[in-house]
DNA sequence: GAAGTGTACTACACTACGTAATACACTTGT
DNA sequence: ACAAGTGTATTACGTAGTGTAGTACACTTC
Protein backbone atom coordinates (compact mmCIF):
# COMPACT_ATOMS: atom_id res chain seq x y z
CA UNK A 1 0.00 0.00 0.00
CA UNK A 2 2.26 3.19 -1.28
CA UNK A 3 0.69 6.27 -2.10
CA UNK A 4 2.29 9.10 -3.55
CA UNK A 5 0.79 12.31 -2.83
CA UNK A 6 2.21 15.03 -4.06
CA UNK A 7 1.49 18.75 -2.42
CA UNK A 8 2.73 20.87 -4.83
CA UNK A 9 0.34 19.52 -7.66
CA UNK A 10 -2.92 21.25 -8.66
CA UNK A 11 -4.75 18.09 -7.43
CA UNK A 12 -6.17 18.29 -4.14
CA UNK A 13 -4.74 15.87 -1.77
CA UNK A 14 -8.18 14.40 -1.03
CA UNK A 15 -8.43 13.59 -4.56
CA UNK A 16 -5.26 12.02 -5.16
CA UNK A 17 -6.17 9.66 -2.68
CA UNK A 18 -9.57 8.62 -3.96
CA UNK A 19 -7.56 8.19 -7.86
CA UNK A 20 -5.03 6.08 -6.36
CA UNK A 21 -7.25 3.68 -4.60
CA UNK A 22 -9.48 3.69 -7.42
CA UNK A 23 -6.66 2.48 -9.83
CA UNK A 24 -5.12 0.14 -7.32
CA UNK A 25 -8.28 -1.38 -6.60
CA UNK A 26 -9.25 -1.57 -10.16
CA UNK A 27 -5.98 -3.11 -10.89
CA UNK A 28 -6.41 -5.67 -8.33
CA UNK A 29 -3.34 -4.49 -5.89
CA UNK A 30 -6.26 -3.74 -3.44
CA UNK A 31 -8.64 -7.22 -3.10
CA UNK A 32 -12.18 -7.27 -2.07
CA UNK A 33 -12.10 -7.60 1.47
CA UNK A 34 -9.00 -6.15 1.81
CA UNK A 35 -8.12 -3.74 5.14
CA UNK A 36 -7.14 0.21 4.18
CA UNK A 37 -4.69 2.01 6.34
CA UNK A 38 -6.59 3.37 9.20
CA UNK A 39 -7.07 7.53 8.98
CA UNK A 40 -4.28 8.61 11.36
CA UNK A 41 -1.82 5.82 9.79
CA UNK A 42 -2.33 7.12 6.42
CA UNK A 43 -2.47 10.64 7.40
CA UNK A 44 1.05 10.21 9.42
CA UNK A 45 2.47 8.92 6.83
CA UNK A 46 2.01 10.92 4.15
CA UNK A 47 1.86 14.21 6.89
CA UNK A 48 -1.28 15.41 6.47
CA UNK A 49 -4.08 16.40 8.33
CA UNK A 50 -6.48 13.40 9.78
CA UNK A 51 -9.68 15.17 8.25
CA UNK A 52 -7.96 15.34 4.88
CA UNK A 53 -7.76 11.59 4.94
CA UNK A 54 -11.36 10.80 6.17
CA UNK A 55 -12.40 13.41 3.26
CA UNK A 56 -11.06 10.90 1.21
CA UNK A 57 -12.23 7.77 2.52
CA UNK A 58 -15.61 8.81 2.55
CA UNK A 59 -16.28 9.98 -0.72
CA UNK A 60 -14.76 6.74 -1.76
CA UNK A 61 -17.65 5.01 0.61
CA UNK A 62 -20.15 7.47 -1.49
CA UNK A 63 -19.01 5.73 -4.58
CA UNK A 64 -19.48 2.17 -2.95
CA UNK A 65 -15.48 1.21 -4.02
CA UNK A 66 -14.92 0.87 0.00
CA UNK A 67 -16.81 0.44 3.37
CA UNK A 68 -16.39 1.66 6.72
CA UNK A 69 -17.24 0.58 9.86
CA UNK A 70 -16.94 2.34 13.00
CA UNK A 71 -14.38 1.10 15.68
CA UNK A 72 -13.07 -1.44 13.01
CA UNK A 73 -12.12 0.33 9.98
CA UNK A 74 -12.21 0.48 5.92
CA UNK A 75 -12.34 -1.77 4.03
CA UNK A 76 -12.37 -2.61 -0.06
CA UNK A 77 -15.94 -3.17 -0.85
CA UNK A 78 -16.33 -7.14 -1.67
CA UNK A 79 -19.18 -6.41 -4.69
CA UNK A 80 -17.45 -3.59 -6.78
CA UNK A 81 -20.75 -2.72 -8.88
CA UNK A 82 -20.41 -1.12 -12.00
CA UNK A 83 -23.17 1.46 -12.32
CA UNK A 84 -24.36 2.74 -15.84
CA UNK A 85 -25.02 6.19 -14.88
CA UNK A 86 -26.15 8.17 -17.77
CA UNK A 87 -24.70 11.40 -16.16
CA UNK A 88 -21.31 10.06 -15.45
CA UNK A 89 -21.08 8.26 -18.64
CA UNK A 90 -21.78 11.69 -20.46
CA UNK A 91 -18.83 13.57 -18.05
CA UNK A 92 -16.66 10.93 -19.19
CA UNK A 93 -17.68 11.64 -22.67
CA UNK A 94 -16.77 15.17 -22.47
CA UNK A 95 -13.51 14.77 -20.35
CA UNK A 96 -12.60 12.02 -23.04
CA UNK A 97 -13.46 15.09 -25.72
CA UNK A 98 -11.46 17.53 -24.23
CA UNK A 99 -8.89 15.53 -24.04
CA UNK A 100 -8.61 14.65 -27.69
CA UNK A 101 -8.93 18.47 -28.69
CA UNK A 102 -6.18 19.16 -25.96
CA UNK A 103 -4.29 16.90 -27.83
CA UNK A 104 -4.55 18.35 -31.35
CA UNK A 105 -2.88 21.35 -29.77
CA UNK A 106 -0.18 19.21 -27.91
CA UNK A 107 0.59 17.53 -31.10
CA UNK A 108 -0.47 13.94 -30.23
CA UNK A 109 -2.07 12.13 -32.76
CA UNK A 110 -4.83 9.58 -32.58
CA UNK A 111 -2.09 6.80 -32.93
CA UNK A 112 -0.81 7.55 -30.09
CA UNK A 113 -4.17 8.28 -28.02
CA UNK A 114 -5.03 4.56 -29.04
CA UNK A 115 -2.01 3.02 -28.01
CA UNK A 116 -1.98 5.02 -24.63
CA UNK A 117 -5.79 3.58 -24.01
CA UNK A 118 -4.47 0.16 -25.20
CA UNK A 119 -1.67 0.45 -22.50
CA UNK A 120 -4.37 1.56 -19.50
CA UNK A 121 -6.63 -0.54 -20.30
CA UNK A 122 -4.68 -3.69 -20.24
CA UNK A 123 -2.87 -2.58 -16.78
CA UNK A 124 -6.63 -3.19 -15.65
CA UNK A 125 -8.09 -6.32 -16.88
CA UNK A 126 -5.22 -7.33 -18.56
CA UNK A 127 -3.84 -9.59 -15.42
CA UNK A 128 -6.45 -11.49 -14.14
CA UNK A 129 -9.59 -10.96 -16.88
CA UNK B 1 -19.82 32.38 -32.87
CA UNK B 2 -22.48 30.68 -30.20
CA UNK B 3 -21.29 29.85 -26.96
CA UNK B 4 -22.62 27.81 -25.04
CA UNK B 5 -22.05 28.43 -20.99
CA UNK B 6 -23.77 27.04 -18.24
CA UNK B 7 -23.55 28.37 -15.02
CA UNK B 8 -24.68 25.61 -13.34
CA UNK B 9 -21.73 23.48 -14.55
CA UNK B 10 -18.71 22.96 -12.27
CA UNK B 11 -16.38 24.31 -14.83
CA UNK B 12 -15.09 27.71 -14.24
CA UNK B 13 -17.00 29.89 -16.97
CA UNK B 14 -13.25 31.43 -18.22
CA UNK B 15 -12.50 27.65 -18.72
CA UNK B 16 -15.75 27.16 -20.17
CA UNK B 17 -14.40 30.04 -22.83
CA UNK B 18 -11.30 28.55 -23.16
CA UNK B 19 -13.05 25.20 -24.05
CA UNK B 20 -15.48 25.99 -26.92
CA UNK B 21 -13.00 28.28 -28.61
CA UNK B 22 -9.86 26.03 -28.64
CA UNK B 23 -12.58 23.49 -29.84
CA UNK B 24 -14.07 26.27 -32.83
CA UNK B 25 -10.54 26.70 -34.00
CA UNK B 26 -9.63 22.83 -33.88
CA UNK B 27 -12.49 22.50 -35.95
CA UNK B 28 -11.77 24.90 -37.85
CA UNK B 29 -15.43 26.60 -37.03
CA UNK B 30 -12.94 29.98 -36.38
CA UNK B 31 -10.33 30.37 -39.19
CA UNK B 32 -7.07 31.79 -38.46
CA UNK B 33 -7.27 36.05 -38.71
CA UNK B 34 -10.80 35.66 -37.83
CA UNK B 35 -12.10 38.18 -35.38
CA UNK B 36 -13.43 37.38 -31.84
CA UNK B 37 -16.12 39.04 -30.36
CA UNK B 38 -15.13 41.71 -27.74
CA UNK B 39 -15.00 41.46 -24.17
CA UNK B 40 -17.68 43.51 -23.81
CA UNK B 41 -20.00 42.60 -26.35
CA UNK B 42 -18.91 38.87 -25.37
CA UNK B 43 -19.73 39.57 -21.77
CA UNK B 44 -23.20 41.03 -22.01
CA UNK B 45 -24.17 38.27 -24.73
CA UNK B 46 -23.90 35.67 -22.47
CA UNK B 47 -24.38 37.99 -19.22
CA UNK B 48 -21.06 37.32 -17.34
CA UNK B 49 -18.42 39.76 -15.71
CA UNK B 50 -16.38 41.25 -18.65
CA UNK B 51 -13.24 40.43 -16.44
CA UNK B 52 -14.11 36.83 -16.95
CA UNK B 53 -14.10 36.96 -20.71
CA UNK B 54 -10.99 38.66 -20.06
CA UNK B 55 -9.39 36.40 -18.23
CA UNK B 56 -10.30 33.43 -20.69
CA UNK B 57 -8.79 35.46 -23.19
CA UNK B 58 -5.48 36.21 -21.71
CA UNK B 59 -5.03 32.32 -21.17
CA UNK B 60 -6.05 31.59 -24.59
CA UNK B 61 -3.20 33.80 -25.98
CA UNK B 62 -1.17 32.35 -23.17
CA UNK B 63 -1.35 29.67 -24.94
CA UNK B 64 -0.84 31.14 -28.31
CA UNK B 65 -4.37 30.18 -29.52
CA UNK B 66 -5.04 34.03 -30.09
CA UNK B 67 -3.71 36.99 -30.55
CA UNK B 68 -4.54 40.40 -28.92
CA UNK B 69 -3.76 43.90 -30.38
CA UNK B 70 -4.77 46.82 -28.28
CA UNK B 71 -7.51 48.77 -29.49
CA UNK B 72 -8.12 46.63 -32.07
CA UNK B 73 -9.74 43.35 -30.85
CA UNK B 74 -8.76 40.11 -30.20
CA UNK B 75 -7.68 37.58 -33.50
CA UNK B 76 -7.14 33.78 -33.90
CA UNK B 77 -3.41 33.13 -34.43
CA UNK B 78 -2.33 33.05 -37.90
CA UNK B 79 -0.30 29.78 -37.51
CA UNK B 80 -1.77 27.32 -34.77
CA UNK B 81 1.47 25.62 -33.47
CA UNK B 82 1.60 22.45 -32.10
CA UNK B 83 4.08 22.34 -29.43
CA UNK B 84 5.82 19.20 -28.15
CA UNK B 85 5.77 20.33 -24.38
CA UNK B 86 6.73 17.05 -22.61
CA UNK B 87 4.86 18.42 -19.36
CA UNK B 88 1.75 18.75 -21.66
CA UNK B 89 2.19 15.34 -22.67
CA UNK B 90 2.74 13.99 -19.42
CA UNK B 91 -0.26 15.81 -18.39
CA UNK B 92 -2.46 14.56 -20.69
CA UNK B 93 -1.30 10.80 -20.62
CA UNK B 94 -2.44 11.12 -16.86
CA UNK B 95 -5.34 12.79 -17.71
CA UNK B 96 -6.05 9.70 -20.20
CA UNK B 97 -4.85 7.17 -17.37
CA UNK B 98 -7.58 8.28 -14.90
CA UNK B 99 -10.41 8.70 -17.70
CA UNK B 100 -9.68 5.23 -18.42
CA UNK B 101 -9.72 3.96 -14.48
CA UNK B 102 -13.33 6.05 -14.30
CA UNK B 103 -14.71 4.36 -17.52
CA UNK B 104 -14.18 0.86 -15.96
CA UNK B 105 -16.21 1.84 -12.80
CA UNK B 106 -18.75 3.11 -14.81
CA UNK B 107 -19.10 0.40 -16.71
CA UNK B 108 -17.92 1.59 -19.97
CA UNK B 109 -15.81 -0.86 -22.14
CA UNK B 110 -12.73 -0.07 -24.24
CA UNK B 111 -14.52 -0.76 -26.90
CA UNK B 112 -16.56 2.34 -26.03
CA UNK B 113 -13.73 4.69 -25.81
CA UNK B 114 -11.68 3.96 -28.54
CA UNK B 115 -14.99 4.99 -30.87
CA UNK B 116 -15.59 8.29 -29.01
CA UNK B 117 -11.96 8.68 -29.76
CA UNK B 118 -12.02 7.93 -33.43
CA UNK B 119 -15.59 10.01 -33.19
CA UNK B 120 -14.25 13.53 -31.73
CA UNK B 121 -10.80 12.62 -33.77
CA UNK B 122 -12.99 12.67 -37.22
CA UNK B 123 -14.69 16.16 -35.94
CA UNK B 124 -10.81 18.07 -35.68
CA UNK B 125 -9.30 16.55 -38.50
CA UNK B 126 -11.80 14.67 -40.65
CA UNK B 127 -13.61 17.68 -43.04
CA UNK B 128 -10.25 19.28 -43.66
CA UNK B 129 -7.54 17.20 -43.90
C1' DG C 1 -10.15 -0.15 31.04
C1' DA C 2 -6.95 0.92 27.30
C1' DA C 3 -5.95 1.29 22.64
C1' DG C 4 -7.36 1.68 18.13
C1' DT C 5 -11.10 2.53 14.93
C1' DG C 6 -14.19 6.22 12.18
C1' DT C 7 -16.84 10.50 12.96
C1' DA C 8 -18.42 15.31 14.22
C1' DC C 9 -17.61 19.86 15.34
C1' DT C 10 -15.61 24.51 15.47
C1' DA C 11 -12.22 27.73 14.12
C1' DC C 12 -8.82 29.63 11.14
C1' DA C 13 -6.07 30.63 6.81
C1' DC C 14 -5.39 30.53 2.00
C1' DT C 15 -6.72 30.34 -2.73
C1' DA C 16 -9.84 30.23 -6.79
C1' DC C 17 -13.80 32.09 -8.87
C1' DG C 18 -16.80 35.70 -10.08
C1' DT C 19 -18.82 40.23 -9.71
C1' DA C 20 -18.67 45.33 -9.56
C1' DA C 21 -17.03 49.81 -10.52
C1' DT C 22 -13.66 52.71 -12.29
C1' DA C 23 -9.91 54.27 -14.90
C1' DC C 24 -6.32 54.01 -18.46
C1' DA C 25 -4.12 53.37 -23.22
C1' DC C 26 -4.69 52.40 -27.73
C1' DT C 27 -7.00 52.26 -32.67
C1' DT C 28 -10.36 53.57 -35.87
C1' DG C 29 -13.69 56.41 -37.75
C1' DT C 30 -15.69 60.85 -38.58
C1' DA D 1 -9.64 66.92 -32.44
C1' DC D 2 -13.16 64.09 -31.04
C1' DA D 3 -16.00 60.06 -30.05
C1' DA D 4 -16.59 55.30 -30.01
C1' DG D 5 -14.77 50.93 -29.64
C1' DT D 6 -10.86 48.06 -28.42
C1' DG D 7 -8.04 45.39 -24.42
C1' DT D 8 -6.06 46.21 -19.80
C1' DA D 9 -5.31 47.38 -14.79
C1' DT D 10 -6.77 48.26 -10.28
C1' DT D 11 -9.35 47.79 -6.07
C1' DA D 12 -12.97 45.89 -3.42
C1' DC D 13 -16.18 42.46 -2.12
C1' DG D 14 -18.56 37.83 -1.55
C1' DT D 15 -18.69 32.88 -2.01
C1' DA D 16 -16.88 28.35 -2.17
C1' DG D 17 -13.22 24.92 -1.98
C1' DT D 18 -9.10 23.22 0.24
C1' DG D 19 -6.41 22.17 4.14
C1' DT D 20 -4.88 22.57 8.92
C1' DA D 21 -5.61 22.37 14.03
C1' DG D 22 -7.64 20.91 18.10
C1' DT D 23 -11.05 18.60 20.61
C1' DA D 24 -14.55 15.42 21.58
C1' DC D 25 -17.60 11.43 20.79
C1' DA D 26 -19.01 6.47 19.71
C1' DC D 27 -17.69 2.13 18.62
C1' DT D 28 -14.73 -2.40 18.52
C1' DT D 29 -11.14 -5.23 20.04
C1' DC D 30 -7.95 -7.01 23.34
Amino acid sequence: MYFHIDPKKNVPLYEQIIQQVKEMVAKGILQPGEKLPSVRELSSRIVINPNTVSKAYQELERQEVIVTIRGRGTFINEDVIQAKDPKKTEAIRQTLKQTVIDSHYAGIDKKTIMEWVEEFDRELRGDRE
